[in-house]
DNA sequence: TATTGTTATACTCTATAACTATA
DNA sequence: TATAGTTATAGAGTATAACAATA
């Protein structure tokens, strides 16, 4: 902590961050097979990337999960085969093709992430109003912060509203 | 928000912490081929549970990953030929192993930490000294209510320092 | 008999390489 | 020729089932 300073450093609160990021991790990162949603971690990274970015074409959706377009390719088809996603001809290019979330998809994410809201709002409840206030400011302070570093490096199609 | 009140309930923080925790999980969720760090994503959960639960079983990492023992047990072959993990024989019942990272892996581990504390850091340095002042006290909040929780139902062995 | 851990088998996820189709 | 996407193949991760060893 700076001792000078009446406020913490960017290393000090990452410390902190990393020690609650791993705790989700470990409580998250389960497979499809035992954990209550029916997709795996690496279909939800799929489907929370098309949600943003609707329409994304493989390339950048490979590019976006730091993956290859053989592994992403083959994901899709599984994704397809269950329901959750579609893949359609692009308007602009015939060699492109657009991704996006069946209404399957949509709820599939909804559903996800409502329940991952109420496991973090248990633990939230135990926490003072004042400290859930902290956090809240803070977090929103994060994503801020995160949005404008993303945006400086990629200006890409528009953001969702969240 | 509750409007009638000067504080956020647990719902509107945990949808606020979602979109961050899904934030990472996109970032950090992908394979180890491509990411900076040598192991997978399913190798990385074992060696943050037993960092915490030195000595720990097999039967109790398998609850832990809410996984299977033939799962873990094939991971911890793979942990092992890489050398970053050791079985040894339990000194309380024959029928048992204990888990311990190696020195390998303890600096594995302090590696992937640092690098992902560097990468929050730099998010961290863009906000403002007063949201990243709530950002550490509610996250240190998080952490006190989760133990608190984690606590209640499962007193288990010692837990880490951190 | 119940528990701990491993092995056999099958399916998913991942990557490299080779391929087709389009620009 | 370069780019978007798919298919072939091999290794890692996962689960169910069957197994050996121990309590």
């Amino acid at each position: 902590m700076h001792p000078a300073s009446q406020f913490p450093g960017p290393a000090d609160v990452a410390a902190s961050a990393s020690v609650v990021a791993e705790l989700l991790e470990v409580l998250w990162g389960g497979s499809r097979d035992l954990a209550a949603t029916p997709v795996s971690v690496s279909q939800l990274r799929v489907l929370y990337i098309v949600e943003e970015w609707d329409g994304i074409n493989l390339r950048t959706l490979t590019e976006r999960l730091e993956s290859r377009p053989s592994s992403v390719s083959r994901l899709c088809d599984r994704l397809e085969a269950v329901g959750l996603l579609q893949r359609t001809a692009s308007a602009v290019s015939r060699r492109e093709l657009e991704l996006h979330l069946t209404p399957a998809g949509l709820a599939l994410v909804a559903d996800i992430r409502a329940a991952r809201e109420e496991s973090l709002a248990r633990v939230l409840a135990v926490m003072s109003g004042a400290d859930r206030r902290a956090l809240l400011a803070g977090l929103q302070g994060f994503r801020a912060a995160s949005a404008e570093l993303a945006g400086d490096r990629a200006p890409g199609p528009e953001a969702r509203t969240a």
